[in-house]
DNA sequence: GTAACGCATGTCCAAAGGGATATATGTCTA
DNA sequence: TAGACATATATCCCTTTGGACATGCGTTAC
């Protein structure tokens, strides 16, 4: 997986993402939008480029960057997991003593 | 949002909820599915209880952890924005270049 | 050619956080 | 009540990593 949550987890990554929503953008554009120093979003975004999760395109000057969604599509997917959890009203422990109606403790396996 | 993504980052979590998946299990079920130290175990359990992840019954001396959806919900839905990234071919520039046909530089907004 | 611009990188530092170990707390059993 | 069992917590250590700052490198403009 590569952790692509290890990437999510920090919120200024979050929020240069979340700045490349709408297309692509220069790397002052994103300082602009995300009130970060600009090494601190080339630093970032060095990192999401390692880990595949944006692409660069150098246009004369300005280094110009994209979301490059396989990577996101991984955590979306393992999430998809959980999605049972939060529908049908799923709650607490409703699926479990559904599943269990005898209040014996359950060993191994 | 309190930092699901920060939740699911540390890969021993991601474990823990990996093995809650089809229901409520023990700390020691835990211990055994996940190759991690009890304490460990508590520990981080600790923290995806604090963050609402996980729900907490007690049942004689045991506890009994299941999954609470509701915060992981909030994760699904930020990657939900991203989706159309890795739906319908869209690749790396492809969207902008559809979206600027002139190769000329952009400026600020 | 030189200066301004756009971006990347290197270095230092301090804070955060996970694991290991030891120990405390609570519950069941004999 | 004693002791085994199930789990939680406390402390220490060590690694990771984000930000600030200074600087390097390539590109455009004058």
């Amino acid at each position: 997986m590569a952790d692509v949550f290890q990437l999510l987890a920090e919120p200024s990554r979050r929020h240069l993402l979340e700045a490349l929503r709408d297309g692509e953008r220069s790397v002052n554009d994103l300082v602009a939008r995300t009130h970060m120093s600009q090494p601190s979003v080339s630093k970032q975004l060095r990192i999401l480029r390692d880990s595949g999760v944006v692409a660069l395109r150098p246009v004369g000057r300005q280094h110009l960057y994209s979301i490059q969604g396989r990577s996101l599509r991984e955590a979306s997917e393992w999430l998809s997991y959980y999605e049972r959890f939060w529908q049908e009203g799923l709650n607490r422990m409703d699926e479990a003593l559904r599943r269990e109606p005898g209040p014996k403790a359950r060993r191994k396996r």
